[in-house]
DNA sequence: ATCGGTTACGATATTCGTAAGGATT
DNA sequence: AATCCTTACGAATATCGTAACCGAT
């Protein structure tokens, strides 16, 4: 009777918190074959690269990689993880795409064109302001003319909204987009 | 004509590399409703959680929570955003989980009961030296014996495995779980 | 001997915490 | 006045880069 003991190293650091930028490290990785290739598509270098990736497999308790005199290659748990780190990735790739446009939305350049008078009732002002507080990042413009000009200006999309007073003759079909 | 412009800041920072910690800071706030208690959940002071979200929306471009005197509120973008964080999260988590399960698998302990004689099988020993340079965290106890004994251990589980020779009486289906 | 990965350690950069400041209820 | 968020700045911490080392082809 023969026994075999392996004593498996432990972690000498606490568990780290898994980040995007791992899972990045191990995309690159998968997608060089190299430590070395990736770690110049990260724009870093190469040992910072392995230790990060050591102590995430340290920390997880799985091998992801299988090295080599002559690159990485996944192991076959590394194969269903790089391709759940990519999903990730993917998602949060949208995230900040999304996020990005929702904040587009929230900025660039309102023109508006009022007709005389206008500015003297009690609604107007306070509307402006009220957009201008929910939107500090859109730049608002006022300009004040009469009903068939505005009309005119918002046909030609020189103004984006107009507020006039009936009578006005313009078919709703014609705003401006 | 009155013309109003206001000036959006821009970052002073260059771009952040968005983080699953900042996803974990987005949903704490708007799970807990105040940066305060949020950074209470997150372990840490409220100061630099305002700052690390506060970069987060410079540097998208949006703003994610309506700051007032009671609390911070989600905006209707902020909305969205927190729910793909949770997705997002979601799966890292499980990235996490699975990773660990996967490493379970490679470590362990392989009790293998083994005929006698069948060591000198010249596949047995290299199948042997295979697995254990393939899974070094797998300890791996051989033991020796007759076959109708390793049959009892293996019914007993005593064993994972046993490899005997014919003839052995044991059907398939009272394999070791 | 070259290529690739790891270890060691000092430098750098980011984040974090404390203290003070504003704003709103 | 009390509560909550922000700004400012020094301290702690994590990452990164360079240099030296090991292993394999």
């Amino acid at each position: 009777m023969r026994i075999q003991y392996i004593f498996k190293p432990i972690s000498i650091y606490g568990d780290i918190d898994m980040e995007l930028r791992h899972l990045r490290f191990l995309t690159a990785i998968a997608d060089h074959g190299t430590f070395t290739r990736a770690a110049e598509a990260l724009h870093m270098a190469q040992p910072p690269l392995s230790q990060q990736v050591k102590r995430l497999e340290d920390d997880l308790g799985v091998r992801i990689f299988d090295r080599s005199g002559r690159g990485a290659a996944l192991t076959s748990a590394g194969d269903v993880l790089v391709e759940r780190a990519r999903a990730i990735l993917s998602l949060a790739k949208e995230f900040e795409t999304l996020a990005r446009a929702l904040g587009a939305g929230d900025q660039g350049h309102l023109r508006v064109g009022m007709a005389g008078g206008v500015s003297l009732l009690p609604l107007i002002p306070a509307a402006i302001s009220a957009f201008r507080r929910e939107k500090p990042g859109v730049t608002v413009t006022l300009e004040e003319s009469n009903t068939p000009a505005l009309c005119a200006s918002l046909r030609l999309g020189q103004v984006d909204m107009a507020i006039v007073r009936p009578p006005f003759s313009m078919p709703i079909s014609s705003c401006a987009p």
